[in-house]
DNA sequence: CTTGCGATCAGGGCTGACCCTGAGGCGCGA
DNA sequence: TCGCGCCTCAGGGTCAGCCCTGATCGCAAG
């Protein structure tokens, strides 16, 4: 099996190299960014690429963005994302959309080498590595967002203003519109986030934290 | 320099051991868990140990309580904390306390072997390395937590339970007293908090992020 | 013993937030 | 062209939340 790894990290990156190597495992190349990555993987044609979800130059999804580009360029790459927390937008996506070769996990649970070499043999064999924690979790996000998703844009924009704990006068000014439309939209977000009138909910709070698990 | 690394990921104890043993640097001992790491500096005797701070069992802040009682077991051995994120609490009672020989840097930031070798020289050396991010950080944390401070126990209850969302008279309800307390509480909480009453915001939601960020 | 603090509760008052209902304008798709 | 969604705004009403002021009790420290 030939592998390229990339992660912005060399410490890492060096680290995992050398330990594949020990397995039988060849590493063609190595990139520390999602552009390096695009240009190491066309000129070594691996089998399969490892790729932390991370990477500059913003350090949020560059490495999931990199694999949806990496997999319509090269569709028989394997694919195994390496993340250190939960990341959902990008990697629901990606799993839906492609099933196969692919895998996902936490860099925590990759407790040795071995669970790493397993996962790579099932991805290269053309199968799915999910961790179940990041199955569960994707299913809890995904309802979150989808509950966002309904907010119009302007919604979105109100909702975000409650987030930073701004008043309704104080997101009339901001967004300059009238107190009354602030209210309108408040409303609005409160029935599409299905917010109801409860004696137990405040529901203002509810949808903050709704906006701010988003 | 002999040196002992503790980190519950196998793969990143491995691959480090192997970077720093070609860099010159004497990997003695390894250790995946907290107490396995004051058993392996007992019997090695390292200069300096490189500690994850998230280990088994609760993945919080283990490393970092095991290099508190290092400190206290070998006053002149060196720490060096790793992280993924920055972690405030402990961190931050450790460098005021123990100042020398210590050093607290985010994995993201050790982007190779060198800068890692180059920290571990440093605090071998009886110096500090901290990440400049850490740093501000540290601070910022501090005034948070610094003001949640001020609350009464009660009244961190009832903010915690604000927090989820929860009305006024749900609280009464949770905590078993009456309204009229809970609305005492709360007034207490937004004087404490510094939240005075302005046309632009909206305490409650102010006082809930300021939990939720401490 | 006195004082201060925290927890609890009460009476009464005000207001921002939320709601109901209605209306007009614009853009887009069928 | 029509219907719908979105954005904007209005009049009028209700009430949970917040506040002011006051009071009692228990506990700990000086």
């Amino acid at each position: 099996m030939r592998v390229v790894i990339a992660d912005d990290s060399g410490l890492l990156r060096s680290g995992l190299a050398s330990l594949l190597t020990e397995t039988g495992i060849e590493v063609v190349g190595q990139a520390a960014d999602a552009t390096e990555l695009l240009a190491v993987v066309d000129a070594s044609r691996p089998d399969l690429a490892i790729v932390d979800i991370r990477m500059p130059p913003t350090f949020t999804h560059e490495g999931a963005r990199a694999a949806v580009e990496l997999r319509a360029a090269h569709p028989e790459l394997g694919i195994l994302l390496l993340s250190q927390s939960l990341e959902s937008r990008y990697v629901a996506d990606l799993v839906r959309e492609h099933p196969h070769r692919f895998g996902y996990l936490l860099k925590d649970r990759v407790v040795d080498v071995t669970v790493l070499v397993d996962a790579l043999r099932t991805i290269s064999a053309g199968g799915t590595v999910l961790d179940p924690d990041v199955v569960s979790h994707l299913l809890g996000r995904r309802e979150i967002a989808e509950q966002l998703l309904r907010l119009s844009a302007r919604e979105r924009d109100v909702l975000a203003l409650m987030a930073e704990g701004l008043s309704n006068s104080a997101i009339a000014d901001r967004l300059v519109i009238d107190i009354k439309t602030v209210e309108t939209h408040i409303a609005r977000i409160l029935t599409k986030l299905d917010l109801h009138q409860t004696p137990d909910e405040h529901r203002r709070v509810r949808a903050v934290l709704t906006w701010l698990r988003g």
